[in-house]
RNA sequence: GCGGAUGUGGCGAAAUUGGUAGACGUGCCAGACUUAGGAUCUGGUGCCGUAAGGCGUGUGGGUUCGAGUCCCUCCAUCCGCACCA
């Protein structure tokens, strides 16, 4: 049977596709290598047991459609898929079922894959990579070793191995290196003593040196899912995943050293090819700031002080207190006797407010006189020292110095707590009540600052605190370091072991991968181990000896933190990847994923790829070259109203004492919400009660009503249902269908609307399956084929927007596909082309066609793409062309988009199966696709006065004559002679006169 | 508060360098054809107005012969960060 059905080939392509390795891409050495490379990458997916709805191919179709292209400009392209398969939800979901989450991480892959591979995408299939698998997560334990065993060389400014930090301590001690990290933490030796030292000595001495290191710091602990979390998976306070409460706790963590590549992270930034919205949050994240660090001596102990970090020290003159963080390690020795206790306790309730509530209210003042003082570097003047709870324990040095006149936060304490505010900057004044926070201006009441603009005071200031040794300009981030552990099982096993002096240790490297041991419950053990401590001989056998594995596992960043670089090579033995491979791939080319990953996995893949780069394990320069986020597809939920009604039959049968829910269709929610609820019973609702067709009214009888319903009351709010949204059609309910959804509908009655119908309201939110508003894409490519769905989501609007998924715009593409295919069907029956030579009309359709195509997709304007063939498609239709000339260009033209139709008809054509893929990109004539006329303005001295048409390839003399020769000049020159007539080419025509 | 983005018909949107605003698609209206279907085809559809005509790209202003597009002002919505010294 002829027509249509995109049924009929669809599956047959898919799995030609997947059989014949169509899409394999040819490593160095194989077939096709030869070719230049292009890599596109999808941020892979977390295989959640809920499945694919149509918001998430959406990314996935643009990469396709770039990749398909790609490959018709003859690149070899890199298209690969995998999973991001570690993570919190299959091990929520193995503590409440029992259910290993390798089984039920295996089922999702498995239906993700089904999904993936119905909608027709091109993915090397063999590249697949799963992060929870052995063989993947080897090398990620590999990767972390690497880390352990490196510091990093400020000097050098690079990464470096441990090996090279051991030679140059025996060389020259300590103070031969400078590393990355805090000094605090680390021994003062010389060489000699290092040569003196045992190996547990040594071991001890190096740890603080390591990018993955362990040390005690504040963690953001989440009770109820027994774990640690990053601040980007704590969202005001509570969790990300399950909004459950988390709290501050000083534990013992493993740590990697981002901070120390803080800098060429923030650097790299500007080569890259990345949203203005990404780069800009990369850098707030990581938060560079330039100042200086400045030491104010105690009064009481002047061998001590209190070292600030500021970006203002042309200020300095103005302080008048410095304050402390609660958490501040020196802060009780700092106190007096005095005030000890008042101290203590003040830190005690600022310590037990969680993160979220100090955070929730910065409004509230509160602090606390240490009855300490320090001294003023510059005058010596005695500064008094308090503790407040603005000041953030984990930024700067944990101590601020306070300049209420010229900051905001530091006016206010002031204010509150009566301390002197002292203007040093022109610009501030006492009358505004708030501070003066420009950085520009002129320094007075600052000694030797004075009459200084602003800019220039902050370099005098510095160089003055480094001529006397009591500051120095300093440039401090707000990146911290990543926290690297989970107490939690479905993760990588960190590959460390404890040695009998309680060193930690890496495993050795013959020994990877360490696969995670089977336990018999995934939850935390009793004493609040993480749930590794549940296994048995969870222990590293070393020379016969036994000793206890490390308990936490990896956090879900680590996996998805190098796995384009496997993809290039994933099934080597040998090493994560072949220089080989990683050479010729490079870079990724195009990126393509939600903007999500911003600060979390953006950023800590290009810290593992810088930190791979200075071990030589990688050649390029940054990951990712290009990114681009997609949009997110919301739900357009579909609600019903519920009101409470008494009612019956006739006036006399109302019974008073039953309340009944009624649905109502929207427009009388409407009338009733600005009528209020009186309406009901003072004004006429009409409509018809669907089951028992008689009107609802209220008070006045109406002449066609057969049986009349009184409402006598409404005894409650309007309640809001959101229902099942594929029950409902361009908002219209389908009643019979809800009935049988949920219980609550079954015997349900509803208020229709004059015309029969029942009207739900909408909200446009993110698809869930609570608010039944997900729909999925596995109906929809059944009823209208995968080509008409990809065609439609990339319809849909700029792929970086955020839109409302509406299924009915859907039947626009399915037309415009079968329009496409009845020009290789005339009168809809067997494929036949003509062999006609194809007119010049024909051919400007062709090659408009071409070059819009070509160019859209280059600037990733996918949606207008569509719109272009689809008036091709039209105006081919118009001009009854069945001609073989024009059409056979446009199917490879339109292969990206709809590959699977493209096949077929690529195929009718007479050319070997599967591939059209491969086809080159036909040429674009340009003679096609000049205008045939061009519409000049015609101004006199500049002032336009008409309008005239020329033919397209008229030349500027050309139309300079027939202006000349026109009544132009005579009517709207005034008959005057023209000087000069400037022509701008299908612009504008001047006559000087 | 800081940073980023976006404002165009009933709806999704287009207009790539300033040059006929609203292409294309939905939705709606009318018609054709049909053993009424969520099929196909044709025409119409920015707003006001019977019409002539007028008004129209969030607001107000500016540059220009000409502004959705460039400049300034304000407003609204969304996203990210947020006591970062």
């Amino acid at each position: 049977m002829p027509g249509y059905h995109p049924s009929d080939f669809e599956k047959k392509w898919q799995a030609h596709w997947l059989n014949h390795k169509t899409f394999r891409a040819a490593n160095p050495g194989q077939p096709g290598a030869d070719r230049p490379k292009y890599y596109v990458l999808d941020m892979f997916p977390y295989p959640s047991g809920a499945g694919l709805h149509v918001g998430h191919p959406l990314g996935y179709i643009a990469s396709d459609i770039v990749a398909r292209y790609k490959r018709h400009m003859g690149y070899n392209v890199l298209h690969p898929m995998g999973f991001d398969s570690f993570g919190l939800p299959a091990e929520q979901y193995a503590i409440q079922t029992g259910q290993h989450p390798e089984n039920t991480t295996r089922d999702n892959i498995a239906r993700y894959t089904e999904q993936l591979q119905s909608l027709g995408f091109s993915y090397d299939w063999d590249r697949e990579v799963r992060t929870s698998n052995a063989d993947y997560y080897r090398w990620t334990q590999w990767i972390f070793l690497q880390l352990f065993n490196s510091w990093y060389d400020l000097d050098a400014n690079r990464a470096r191995s441990l090996k090279e930090l051991t030679d140059a301590f025996g060389a020259g001690g300590s103070a031969a290196v400078r590393a990355a990290g805090d000094d605090a933490d680390r021994a003062v030796f010389t060489a000699g003593q290092w040569q003196m030292f045992t190996e547990h000595q040594r071991l001890e001495t190096v740890a603080p040196y390591r990018l993955a290191y362990q040390t005690e710091t504040y963690v953001n602990w989440c009770p109820a899912l027994g774990t640690v979390l990053s601040n980007d998976e704590v969202k005001d306070g509570v969790s990300e995943r399950g909004g459950y409460p988390v709290e501050r706790r000083l534990m013992a963590q493993w740590m990697l050293r981002i901070t120390a590549f803080a800098d060429r992270l923030l650097r790299g930034l500007d080569q890259l090819d990345w949203p203005d919205a990404v780069k800009e949050m990369q850098r707030n994240w990581i938060g560079r700031s330039e100042g200086a660090e400045v030491r104010f001596a105690l009064e009481y102990r002047p061998t001590d002080a209190l070292t600030v970090f500021t970006t203002r020290p042309d200020t300095l003159f103005g302080v008048s207190y410095l304050a402390v963080a609660p958490e501040f390690d020196g802060l009780d020795a700092l106190c007096t006797d005095e005030y000890r206790d008042a101290v203590a306790q003040y830190v005690y309730a600022a310590k037990n407010r969680s993160e979220r509530d100090r955070q929730a209210d910065v409004k509230t003042i509160s602090g606390q006189f240490t009855g300490a003082y320090a001294t003023h570097p510059f005058t010596g003047a005695r500064v008094p020292v308090w503790v407040a709870d603005y000041v953030l324990a984990g930024y700067g040095t944990g101590v601020v110095m306070a300049v209420p006149a010229h900051d905001t936060r530091d006016y206010a304490f002031a204010r509150h707590f009566e301390l002197p505010i002292v203007p040093v900057i022109e610009g501030y004044d006492s009358a505004l009540n708030e501070a003066y926070t420009e950085k520009s201006g002129r320094v007075f009441n600052s000694g030797f600052l004075d009459g200084l603009e602003v800019k220039h005071a902050i370099t005098a200031a510095i160089a003055e605190l480094e001529k006397t040794g009591q500051g120095a300009g300093r440039i401090n981030f707000r990146l911290r370091d990543a926290i690297f552990g989970r107490q939690r099982y479905w993760g990588e096993p960190l590959p460390i072991y404890y040695a009998a002096d309680g060193t930690a240790r890496g495993i050795a490297e013959k020994d990877l991968p360490l696969t995670l041991p089977e336990i018999d419950e995934y939850k935390p053990t009793q004493d609040g181990n993480p749930p590794l401590g549940r296994a048995t001989d969870w222990k590293y056998e070393k020379n016969g000896a036994h000793f206890p594995f490390e308990l936490s596992t990896m956090p879900g960043w680590a996996g998805s933190s190098w796995y384009y670089l496997r993809y290039m090579d994933p099934s080597n033995p040998n090493r994560f990847v072949s220089e080989e491979a990683e050479k010729y791939w490079g870079e990724v080319d195009f990126y393509l994923g939600g903007a999500e990953h911003a600060t979390g996995h953006l950023l800590y893949s290009r810290f593992w790829y810088l930190f791979l780069k200075d071990l030589g394990l990688v050649t390029g320069e940054e990951p990712f070259r290009k990114l681009l986020n997609q949009g997110m597809i919301l739900g357009r939920s579909s609600i019903v109203y519920r009101v409470n009604v008494m009612w019956g039959l006739g006036l006399d049968s109302i019974d008073n004492s039953i309340a009944r829910s009624l649905f109502i269709s929207r427009d009388f929610k409407e009338r009733l919400v600005k009528g209020g609820m009186e309406s009901l019973e003072g004004k006429r609702i009409i409509g018809f009660l669907e089951h028992e067709q008689v009107r609802l009214e209220t008070e006045e009888f109406s002449e066609q009503s057969v049986e009349l319903i009184h409402a006598i009351d409404v005894s409650t709010d309007i309640s809001e249902i959101k229902v099942d949204v594929s029950r409902v059609d361009n908002d219209v309910l389908d009643i019979n269908g809800i009935r049988q959804w949920r219980d609550e509908f079954n015997n349900a009655e509803f208020l229709l609307e004059p015309d029969g119908r029942f009207l739900c309201g909408a909200e446009v939110e993110k698809m869930s399956k609570s608010k039944h508003n997900v729909v999925t894409p596995d109906d929809l490519v059944e009823k209208s084929g995968a080509d008409a769905l990809r065609c439609y989501e990339m319809f849909l609007g700029p792929l970086e927007q955020y839109k409302p998924w509406n299924t009915s715009g859907l039947s626009g593409v399915s037309t415009f596909l079968r329009r496409f295919w009845r020009l290789f069907h005339p009168e809809d029956g067997d494929f036949a082309l003509t062999e006609e030579a194809a007119t010049p009309a024909e051919l400007k359709i062709l090659h408009g066609t071409i070059k819009k195509v070509r160019d859209d997709v280059e600037r990733l304007s996918f949606n207008t793409v569509v719109s272009a063939l689809m008036i091709a498609t039209n105006e081919l239709s118009a001009l009854n062309c069945h001609k073989r000339a024009v059409l056979a260009p446009l199917v490879i033209v339109l292969e990206p988009y709809a590959p699977h139709l493209a096949e077929e008809l690529w195929a009718k054509l007479g050319h070997a199966p599967g591939t059209v893929s491969t086809a080159p990109w036909p040429a674009v004539e340009e003679k096609y696709l000049v205008a045939d006329e061009v519409t000049y303005p015609l101004a006199v001295n500049g002032k336009v006065r008409s309008e005239m048409v020329f033919a397209a390839t008229a030349t500027a003399p050309e139309i300079e004559e027939v202006v000349r020769a026109s009544d132009f000049l005579a009517k709207y020159a005034e008959g005057k002679a023209a000087k000069k007539i400037i022509v701008v080419p299908g612009r504008m025509v001047n006559v000087v006169v």
